[in-house]
DNA sequence: TTGTACGCGTTATCAG
DNA sequence: CTGATAACGCGTACAA
């Protein structure tokens, strides 16, 4: 019923072609004031909305940028993708989401997709389960801007924003230490993924520099949830010399181990100190607040939006390896000194 | 460099035209099963692929539909998307994500830069200070379908998938009357939003049914935040007979209240009893785990995209107003009888 | 300063 | 069953 209008419409309104309604519109210098002025007020008379699909299709650019997130419901990348669509949406981009639920298949399919879609960039967050980066290279080679945050893949050419994951982990752990646990617990996760490997290897690393031995025994393989927590934690106690604290790659993981503590009576932190990761908004709510890693993930989504935006801004390849400081945030399950 | 091969490249290298190509990737009975194959197959091999802006312009479907919400990192809202997208994504459409930040201004300008998109449909919840609708009359003009979720517009011919928050409020008000409390309080929030308001009344009604009186002085409005749950009990408990029971419209302000009560050494549920509402995650983590009113929002958000999917699909104009059921999870803060 | 003419990639209509 | 042609709405060399 309502024909949009179209710069055809305007152009015959005023006897002038389409292409000066154009030029007029995207205020061209070589197109007089007065046609200006009388162009951009009728445009506005006859609600004139330019067509952004049309605009798309002639200069290739969308303005979409596709996002890639294991899901949306976890309070991490919930944040940096706001991090993300605070700093685009002033620039006229709009942010697509999608979700992998970790799966390699819908990561794969994800791609296509918004690459079908023309977006103008990709930021993504690897699933749990991507094995290669062969997947990837389409996106390479059609030369949309891809930009990685928190878990990569290292890739000549593309840029990521991660955080220290190492100094994460070792901050947690020294920190642990200082507050007199020897026998610290590490829960990890899949090896391969390359956030959970440097946690681990930042863990290792404290201990080593403090002079303290590893023991295999306490490193557990765990799913990022409660239940999975509960389970590790019961059988670390059930070990002849039990860990006297936790160092979790997971905030969930780490609830569930403080949940098996206390049941067994355990008094935190005086027996038993326990550090997580991610400062998921809970760790904080929490009777007893639980000590945590901060990612600042909506810093992190900001700064990916920045480097896409230069990168889109840039004649030449831009390729930055950003790595932001892991914060530790002390509360009461590990605080053993100062009882606050 | 990589020029995107499109039908043309592909009728050039077969001999045929660029029509027979478009028929044949698009299934066209009256097609040759011999050039369908032959097309494909050299399809395959070039590497084609569709261009959606070229399509998207030609036949004014984007396969994106615009989800715009108050914020995004609230696990309310978060689950929400997660379930629209499952739901969408099966069906090739894409979810663009806008943010209000609870401010009118900006759900106008997103308004306006969604439909300027070309989004095939717009899902929606209000922000708090959105007072008039005269913003969403442009959708209605364009024919673009339009469903609001939890937080609505009563519109005509507007579908809307909300849940009973009348009902939820009575829900709540009900069990803390059956606990034994008599002195029920309430935390409200801005009385213009259709659901606060519900709440409010279904917490009357029930005080109502059960022969309590209302007493003006225990109702409080309150931002949606611990700090504000704090200062309100903090009131509270200055009046001269303070409340035995709260029903809070929002889990945080419930959570403020709570550390309050036990900072001034009542005991929960013994001495008071709390309830709140959304069944955010923290909820159910703490070690006195806080009762509050489920709204199901996966389920919110797949609905929702469901009556869009259905509109897609139906010739004449659909206005469905969906109401789902609140659920009562009731946890310690609230039983006094089995303490669980 | 403005008009002419064409292309972006696809699909629909009308012939044949 | 297939070809030729126009149209979707916009931007831009080239010409005037």
């Amino acid at each position: 019923m309502n024909k949009k209008t179209t710069i055809y419409d305007i152009a015959k309104k005023l006897n002038i072609t389409a292409a000066t309604v154009s030029r007029a519109l995207n205020n061209n210098p070589k197109i007089s004031d007065a046609t200006k002025k009388l162009v951009l007020e009728t445009a506005a008379k006859m609600n004139y909305e330019q067509n952004k699909l049309a605009q798309a299709l002639k200069s290739g650019k969308s303005y979409n940028v596709g996002v890639i997130v294991p899901r949306i419901d976890s309070n991490f990348f919930a944040s940096i993708i706001r991090g993300i669509e605070d700093e685009l949406s002033p620039f006229g981009y709009h942010v697509i989401i999608c979700q992998t639920h970790e799966k390699n298949a819908k990561e794969v399919e994800n791609i296509n997709a918004l690459l079908n879609a023309q977006v103008d960039g990709i930021l993504m967050s690897i699933s749990k389960s991507s094995k290669d980066s062969k997947h990837f290279k389409p996106i390479i080679k059609k030369n949309v801007p891809l930009i990685f945050f928190d878990r990569r893949y290292i890739m000549e050419g593309v840029s990521s924003v991660t955080i220290d994951d190492f100094q994460g982990g070792y901050l947690a752990t020294k920190h642990l230490i200082e507050q007199g646990c020897r026998r610290i617990a590490h829960f990890s996760s899949n090896q391969t993924i390359e956030i959970f490997k440097n946690r681990y290897l930042g863990y290792r690393q404290a201990l080593f520099d403090n002079d303290i031995e590893l023991n295999e025994e306490y490193i557990i393989q765990t799913k990022s949830n409660i239940d999975e927590g509960v389970k590790a934690m019961k059988s670390l106690l059930k070990k002849k010399t039990p860990p006297d604290g936790l160092f979790s790659s997971s905030d969930f993981s780490a609830l569930g181990a403080i949940q098996e503590l206390k049941s067994q009576g355990f008094k935190i932190p005086k027996d038993f100190c326990v550090v997580g990761f991610s400062n998921e908004p809970f760790t904080k709510f929490m009777e007893l607040p639980i000590t945590s890693i901060d990612q600042s993930p909506l810093e992190m989504g900001q700064i990916a939006a920045q480097v896409f935006l230069e990168q889109m801004n840039s004649k030449f390849k831009i390729e930055k390896k950003i790595v932001l400081e892991p914060k530790l945030i002390v509360r009461k399950s590990s605080s053993k000194l100062n009882t606050k």
